[in-house]
DNA sequence: CTTTAATTTTATCCTTTGGTAAAATATATC
DNA sequence: GATATATTTTACCAAAGGATAAAATTAAAG
């Protein structure tokens, strides 16, 4: 599968496309999206191996030959599942800006990045089992474009420490961590409701979650 | 599968052992920990549904109905995988002991778990694809067995936080918050490789990981 | 050594699974 | 409403995968 040439999952010229000219037909979005959903749901129990197109057919309630009409390989609906999570995932890292101050910045990540894991839940599993996994598809784009925008947000955060604003923190632990722990409330999800009966789709927790690591972090980096 | 009745996944009375009488041979104990050592590889990249048989028994460098005549089925084998993946996971927690410091105790807790990421990180992904999974598994011993435990050093927390001894954290996310992280380099190990190219292989970045988690997370928790 | 029990191999079975072919049906356009 | 095109269904297929049976081999015990 080309994955490594170019950017984050290439938009695949048009690769999959039932043969036909009149794309994008009302139709062709609505299954593709029904497929996306579905196949995300499954993926994200099964993973990639794991995941069957039968199953994936029976929750997009369509047969199997007509879901390969749409994506003509599990492959290449799987990728076309990575593909969507990981511009999603990939935005709010970009936006962190040296010019605000630290406090602010970060806490404004940390709260989309915990609000992706509110949001996406499933995505977030899908990807967390592709790293899990070894990152057999992922693994080039991890190596050039998601370490390239992290290697320049690290150096915004080293800037802040050197202005004094930040204690002396190392930007990819401090990265790690947050990752880590954001991400973690939806790819543990069970043992979440399993330990505290609660998840993140119910508001009250999903404040007093955003909150509570945004004050550990914030006070574990502020000077 | 059993599992649900009693403990961290019983002993299973012997189901598996082949019929005979000469129990624990030189040859059975190697074969099964050949047979455990390549499953907890498999399982970890692949699931336990993308799992297949041929691909563990060519990496335990036997014949695959010769690895049925040990695990008599997949499922099984895989239990007995997340069986002895749990007893190490779970050590540590155990003992949190409130009759020390907080600072004292919850350090070691993340040294340990860190140690854990270091030593075992293939079978903390096979718990980290089973809990992402949606625990199909081992959501009963979630749902007694650790619950049981959490809660009860959910208590020590907060007894050191009423002692005036933590600061006003809620035990749960606390806890939380140190499997996130200190697992995270474990789990996410290829992610970690791409953007930093090194592992806790590597004794320095052990330790420099290491003193970090410690010194954010307790800057962030204690008084 | 021989006998008995444990282990390994070979051959095989049945089901699941990813994928194709081609016919049938629906949809849009003139 | 006829024609062309897009979509869906039905019928299959070959390979992979979990599992079993039974024969062959190896190891242990007397």
């Amino acid at each position: 599968m080309t994955l490594n040439q170019g950017f984050p999952l290439p938009a695949e010229p048009d690769a999959d496309r039932a043969g036909g000219k009149r794309r994008d037909s009302r139709i062709q979005v609505r299954n593709r999206e029904k497929i996306l959903d579905a196949a995300t749901e499954i993926f994200s129990m099964y993973g990639r191996r794991g995941a069957t197109l039968d199953q994936i057919a029976e929750k997009a309630a369509m047969s199997k030959p007509n879901l390969l009409y749409y994506f003509s390989s599990k492959e290449k609906l799987y990728l076309a599942v990575l593909r969507d999570i990981l511009e999603i995932w990939l935005q709010p890292l970009k936006e962190l800006d040296e010019r605000e101050s630290p406090e602010r910045e970060i806490s404004a990540y940390i709260d989309q990045k915990i609000r992706f894991s509110q949001l996406y839940p499933t995505a977030s599993r899908v990807f967390a089992n592709e790293i899990v996994a070894g990152a057999p598809v992922l693994k080039p784009v991890l190596d050039s474009y998601l370490r390239d925008i992290v290697k320049k947000k690290a150096r915004v955060i080293r800037k802040w420490v050197k202005r004094g604003e930040l204690a002396d923190v190392d930007p990819y632990h401090l990265i790690m961590m947050i990752w880590a722990v954001t991400q973690h409330y939806a790819d543990f999800a069970v043992q979440i409701d399993s330990l505290l009966g609660k998840s993140l789709d119910d508001e009250r927790f999903y404040n007093q979650t955003r909150k509570h690591i945004k004050r550990i972090l914030m006070r574990g980096i502020l000077k």
